[in-house]
DNA sequence: CAGCATCCCACGCGATACTG
DNA sequence: CAGTATCGCGTGGGATGCTG
Protein backbone atom coordinates (compact mmCIF):
# COMPACT_ATOMS: atom_id res chain seq x y z
CA UNK A 1 0.00 0.00 0.00
CA UNK A 2 1.35 3.22 -0.52
CA UNK A 3 -0.31 5.66 1.79
CA UNK A 4 -3.13 6.35 3.53
CA UNK A 5 -5.84 8.36 2.13
CA UNK A 6 -7.19 9.74 5.21
CA UNK A 7 -7.16 13.35 6.08
CA UNK A 8 -7.47 14.66 9.90
CA UNK A 9 -8.77 18.32 10.24
CA UNK A 10 -7.86 18.54 13.87
CA UNK A 11 -5.98 21.57 14.85
CA UNK A 12 -3.38 19.68 15.95
CA UNK A 13 -2.73 18.88 12.43
CA UNK A 14 -3.37 22.04 10.45
CA UNK A 15 -0.68 23.95 12.05
CA UNK A 16 1.16 23.29 9.21
CA UNK A 17 0.81 22.86 5.63
CA UNK A 18 -0.04 19.13 5.09
CA UNK A 19 2.68 17.96 2.60
CA UNK A 20 3.63 16.09 4.68
CA UNK A 21 1.52 14.27 7.41
CA UNK A 22 0.72 15.73 10.20
CA UNK A 23 3.97 15.45 12.66
CA UNK A 24 2.26 15.02 15.44
CA UNK A 25 0.48 11.97 14.17
CA UNK A 26 3.94 10.80 12.66
CA UNK A 27 5.49 10.59 15.67
CA UNK A 28 2.41 9.55 17.72
CA UNK A 29 2.37 6.50 14.92
CA UNK A 30 6.17 5.84 15.93
CA UNK A 31 5.92 6.30 19.60
CA UNK A 32 2.72 4.78 20.21
CA UNK A 33 3.26 1.75 18.45
CA UNK A 34 3.56 -0.66 21.70
CA UNK A 35 7.35 -1.40 21.15
CA UNK A 36 9.52 1.91 19.82
CA UNK A 37 9.10 3.48 23.43
CA UNK A 38 10.48 0.54 24.83
CA UNK A 39 13.37 -0.07 22.18
CA UNK A 40 14.11 3.57 22.80
CA UNK A 41 14.43 2.68 26.44
CA UNK A 42 16.39 -0.28 26.54
CA UNK A 43 18.72 1.55 24.00
CA UNK A 44 19.04 4.72 26.54
CA UNK A 45 22.05 3.21 28.44
CA UNK A 46 23.79 2.35 25.49
CA UNK A 47 24.38 -0.12 22.62
CA UNK A 48 22.93 -3.15 22.13
CA UNK A 49 22.42 -6.18 20.18
CA UNK A 50 19.23 -7.40 18.70
CA UNK A 51 18.46 -10.90 20.85
CA UNK A 52 19.98 -8.49 24.04
CA UNK A 53 17.09 -6.15 23.34
CA UNK A 54 14.60 -9.02 22.65
CA UNK A 55 15.52 -10.63 26.27
CA UNK A 56 15.53 -7.52 27.69
CA UNK A 57 11.79 -6.43 26.47
CA UNK A 58 10.84 -9.73 27.24
CA UNK A 59 7.37 -9.33 25.83
CA UNK A 60 8.20 -8.58 22.50
CA UNK A 61 8.23 -11.03 18.94
CA UNK A 62 11.23 -11.32 16.85
CA UNK A 63 9.24 -10.10 14.01
CA UNK A 64 8.10 -6.91 16.01
CA UNK A 65 11.38 -6.20 17.53
CA UNK A 66 12.61 -6.51 13.93
CA UNK A 67 10.56 -4.19 12.44
CA UNK A 68 10.62 -1.63 14.80
CA UNK A 69 13.91 -1.45 14.64
CA UNK A 70 13.62 -1.09 11.13
CA UNK A 71 11.33 2.07 11.58
CA UNK A 72 13.48 3.34 14.10
CA UNK A 73 16.22 3.37 12.33
CA UNK A 74 14.49 4.36 8.87
CA UNK A 75 13.14 7.41 11.26
CA UNK A 76 16.54 8.67 12.07
CA UNK A 77 15.92 7.43 16.00
CA UNK A 78 18.61 4.83 15.73
CA UNK A 79 21.45 3.59 13.97
CA UNK A 80 22.22 -0.37 12.82
CA UNK A 81 25.90 -1.33 12.60
CA UNK A 82 26.44 -4.40 11.04
CA UNK A 83 29.98 -5.98 11.94
CA UNK A 84 31.43 -8.54 9.34
CA UNK A 85 32.16 -11.33 11.93
CA UNK A 86 31.09 -14.55 12.24
CA UNK A 87 28.41 -15.57 14.02
CA UNK A 88 26.80 -11.97 12.54
CA UNK A 89 26.93 -9.64 15.31
CA UNK A 90 25.07 -6.28 15.10
CA UNK A 91 24.69 -3.38 17.61
CA UNK A 92 22.02 -1.08 17.66
CA UNK A 93 22.52 2.46 19.16
CA UNK A 94 20.47 5.62 19.87
CA UNK A 95 21.26 8.71 17.40
CA UNK A 96 21.69 12.48 18.14
CA UNK A 97 17.45 12.80 16.86
CA UNK A 98 17.23 9.63 19.49
CA UNK A 99 18.86 10.99 22.37
CA UNK A 100 16.89 14.07 21.91
CA UNK A 101 13.54 12.48 21.58
CA UNK A 102 14.57 11.57 25.73
CA UNK A 103 13.75 15.10 27.06
CA UNK A 104 10.23 15.37 25.72
CA UNK A 105 9.71 11.73 26.74
CA UNK A 106 11.13 12.57 30.26
CA UNK A 107 8.40 14.73 30.50
CA UNK A 108 5.53 12.32 29.82
CA UNK A 109 7.16 9.56 31.62
CA UNK A 110 7.11 12.12 34.67
CA UNK A 111 4.10 12.98 33.93
CA UNK A 112 2.86 9.53 34.04
CA UNK A 113 4.28 8.97 36.93
CA UNK A 114 3.02 11.91 38.86
CA UNK A 115 -0.31 11.22 38.09
CA UNK A 116 -1.13 7.59 37.69
CA UNK A 117 -2.61 7.13 40.92
CA UNK A 118 -5.01 9.69 40.27
CA UNK A 119 -6.09 8.58 36.92
CA UNK A 120 -6.61 4.71 38.75
CA UNK A 121 -8.76 6.54 41.13
CA UNK A 122 -10.32 8.26 37.76
CA UNK A 123 -11.24 5.09 37.05
CA UNK A 124 -12.53 3.57 40.70
CA UNK A 125 -14.11 6.35 40.95
CA UNK A 126 -16.41 5.60 37.59
CA UNK A 127 -16.81 1.90 38.36
CA UNK A 128 -18.11 2.89 41.40
CA UNK A 129 -20.57 5.77 40.16
CA UNK A 130 -21.38 3.99 36.94
CA UNK A 131 -21.85 0.67 38.39
CA UNK A 132 -19.57 -1.04 36.71
CA UNK B 1 -12.21 -10.16 29.68
CA UNK B 2 -10.61 -9.08 32.87
CA UNK B 3 -6.91 -8.25 32.24
CA UNK B 4 -4.36 -9.02 29.85
CA UNK B 5 -1.77 -11.37 31.76
CA UNK B 6 1.42 -9.88 29.90
CA UNK B 7 4.21 -9.03 31.98
CA UNK B 8 6.54 -5.83 30.36
CA UNK B 9 10.29 -6.42 31.45
CA UNK B 10 11.47 -3.57 30.35
CA UNK B 11 13.05 -0.90 32.84
CA UNK B 12 10.75 1.72 31.71
CA UNK B 13 8.04 0.26 33.43
CA UNK B 14 9.94 -1.58 36.50
CA UNK B 15 10.65 1.98 38.30
CA UNK B 16 7.71 1.28 39.99
CA UNK B 17 5.84 -2.26 41.60
CA UNK B 18 4.14 -3.61 39.47
CA UNK B 19 0.57 -3.49 41.43
CA UNK B 20 -0.39 -1.27 38.53
CA UNK B 21 0.19 -1.73 35.51
CA UNK B 22 3.44 0.70 33.98
CA UNK B 23 2.00 3.70 34.17
CA UNK B 24 3.35 4.78 31.08
CA UNK B 25 2.34 1.88 28.60
CA UNK B 26 -1.08 3.16 30.76
CA UNK B 27 -0.75 6.63 29.52
CA UNK B 28 0.96 5.30 26.15
CA UNK B 29 -2.12 2.97 25.38
CA UNK B 30 -4.68 6.54 25.99
CA UNK B 31 -2.61 8.93 24.25
CA UNK B 32 -1.45 6.21 21.45
CA UNK B 33 -4.73 4.93 20.64
CA UNK B 34 -4.86 7.14 17.15
CA UNK B 35 -8.18 9.33 18.83
CA UNK B 36 -7.33 10.55 22.25
CA UNK B 37 -4.91 12.93 21.55
CA UNK B 38 -7.21 14.77 18.90
CA UNK B 39 -10.03 14.46 21.16
CA UNK B 40 -7.69 16.22 23.95
CA UNK B 41 -6.68 19.22 21.40
CA UNK B 42 -9.96 19.61 20.20
CA UNK B 43 -11.31 20.17 23.82
CA UNK B 44 -8.13 22.21 24.68
CA UNK B 45 -9.94 25.68 23.58
CA UNK B 46 -12.76 24.52 25.88
CA UNK B 47 -16.21 22.84 25.67
CA UNK B 48 -17.71 21.03 23.61
CA UNK B 49 -20.67 19.01 22.42
CA UNK B 50 -20.45 15.35 20.53
CA UNK B 51 -21.23 16.33 16.57
CA UNK B 52 -19.63 19.82 17.32
CA UNK B 53 -16.15 17.18 18.06
CA UNK B 54 -17.39 14.62 15.22
CA UNK B 55 -17.24 17.33 12.59
CA UNK B 56 -14.27 19.01 13.99
CA UNK B 57 -11.94 15.74 13.90
CA UNK B 58 -13.12 15.09 10.52
CA UNK B 59 -12.03 10.92 10.58
CA UNK B 60 -13.43 9.66 13.66
CA UNK B 61 -16.30 7.49 13.31
CA UNK B 62 -19.20 7.81 15.67
CA UNK B 63 -18.31 5.14 17.68
CA UNK B 64 -14.51 5.63 17.99
CA UNK B 65 -15.38 9.43 19.50
CA UNK B 66 -17.74 7.35 21.71
CA UNK B 67 -15.48 5.24 22.70
CA UNK B 68 -12.45 7.62 23.37
CA UNK B 69 -14.65 10.17 25.17
CA UNK B 70 -15.91 7.66 27.46
CA UNK B 71 -11.71 6.32 28.39
CA UNK B 72 -10.93 9.80 28.85
CA UNK B 73 -13.88 10.52 30.84
CA UNK B 74 -13.45 7.19 32.64
CA UNK B 75 -9.66 8.12 33.50
CA UNK B 76 -10.30 11.94 34.81
CA UNK B 77 -8.97 13.44 31.67
CA UNK B 78 -12.59 14.96 30.66
CA UNK B 79 -16.01 15.82 32.17
CA UNK B 80 -18.94 14.65 30.49
CA UNK B 81 -22.32 16.76 31.38
CA UNK B 82 -25.65 15.92 30.30
CA UNK B 83 -28.38 18.53 30.06
CA UNK B 84 -32.20 16.98 30.42
CA UNK B 85 -33.25 19.17 27.04
CA UNK B 86 -34.86 18.05 24.52
CA UNK B 87 -33.12 17.79 21.65
CA UNK B 88 -30.65 16.33 24.15
CA UNK B 89 -26.81 18.27 24.64
CA UNK B 90 -24.18 16.53 25.98
CA UNK B 91 -21.19 19.25 26.61
CA UNK B 92 -17.16 17.31 27.15
CA UNK B 93 -14.71 19.42 29.06
CA UNK B 94 -11.25 18.93 30.33
CA UNK B 95 -10.42 18.62 33.75
CA UNK B 96 -7.74 19.62 36.05
CA UNK B 97 -6.23 16.53 35.19
CA UNK B 98 -6.84 16.98 31.32
CA UNK B 99 -5.07 20.29 31.27
CA UNK B 100 -2.43 19.45 33.47
CA UNK B 101 -1.50 17.10 30.51
CA UNK B 102 -1.09 19.56 28.00
CA UNK B 103 2.22 20.44 29.79
CA UNK B 104 3.54 16.96 28.53
CA UNK B 105 1.65 17.17 25.75
CA UNK B 106 2.98 20.37 24.20
CA UNK B 107 6.24 19.32 24.99
CA UNK B 108 6.10 16.50 22.48
CA UNK B 109 4.09 18.45 19.90
CA UNK B 110 7.10 21.16 20.04
CA UNK B 111 9.45 18.28 19.89
CA UNK B 112 7.76 17.21 16.87
CA UNK B 113 7.44 20.29 15.31
CA UNK B 114 10.90 20.92 15.53
CA UNK B 115 12.58 17.33 14.63
CA UNK B 116 9.73 16.65 11.55
CA UNK B 117 11.66 17.89 9.23
CA UNK B 118 15.13 15.80 10.25
CA UNK B 119 12.57 12.68 10.72
CA UNK B 120 11.54 12.95 6.87
CA UNK B 121 14.99 13.56 5.52
CA UNK B 122 16.06 10.84 7.67
CA UNK B 123 13.61 8.79 5.69
CA UNK B 124 14.45 9.78 2.25
CA UNK B 125 17.70 9.52 2.72
CA UNK B 126 16.93 5.63 4.14
CA UNK B 127 15.25 5.26 1.07
CA UNK B 128 17.75 6.37 -1.02
CA UNK B 129 20.26 3.82 0.82
CA UNK B 130 18.73 1.00 1.30
CA UNK B 131 17.39 1.24 -2.52
CA UNK B 132 13.57 1.42 -1.61
C1' DC C 1 -28.90 15.16 19.05
C1' DA C 2 -26.30 11.63 21.56
C1' DG C 3 -24.49 7.24 21.35
C1' DC C 4 -24.91 2.07 21.84
C1' DA C 5 -25.44 -2.63 19.14
C1' DT C 6 -24.29 -5.28 15.21
C1' DC C 7 -21.85 -6.71 11.23
C1' DC C 8 -17.66 -7.26 8.97
C1' DC C 9 -13.25 -6.60 7.04
C1' DA C 10 -8.38 -5.27 7.43
C1' DC C 11 -4.35 -5.70 9.60
C1' DG C 12 -1.42 -5.97 13.83
C1' DC C 13 1.06 -9.20 15.75
C1' DG C 14 2.61 -13.72 17.68
C1' DA C 15 4.52 -18.35 16.34
C1' DT C 16 7.30 -20.72 13.59
C1' DA C 17 10.17 -22.36 9.90
C1' DC C 18 13.74 -20.93 6.90
C1' DT C 19 18.10 -18.21 5.21
C1' DG C 20 22.69 -16.22 5.41
C1' DC D 1 23.39 -14.80 15.80
C1' DA D 2 20.39 -11.85 13.07
C1' DG D 3 17.09 -11.59 10.82
C1' DT D 4 12.94 -12.58 6.80
C1' DA D 5 8.65 -15.13 4.81
C1' DT D 6 4.50 -17.31 5.74
C1' DC D 7 0.41 -18.46 8.20
C1' DG D 8 -3.39 -17.70 11.25
C1' DC D 9 -5.94 -15.65 14.86
C1' DG D 10 -7.71 -11.68 17.52
C1' DT D 11 -9.33 -7.31 17.46
C1' DG D 12 -9.43 -2.43 16.23
C1' DG D 13 -12.29 0.25 14.06
C1' DG D 14 -15.45 1.83 9.97
C1' DA D 15 -20.43 1.82 8.44
C1' DT D 16 -24.84 1.90 9.78
C1' DG D 17 -29.37 1.10 11.87
C1' DC D 18 -31.86 1.57 16.28
C1' DT D 19 -33.12 3.85 20.74
C1' DG D 20 -34.08 7.48 23.99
Amino acid sequence: MTDSPKKSASSLCERQALAQPCPIRDVLDRIGDQWSLLVLDALAPGRRRFNEMLREIGDVSRQMLSRTLKQLEQDGFITRTAYPEVPPRVEYALTDLGRSFQAPMGALVAWADEHHRAIVEARQRYLAGAGG
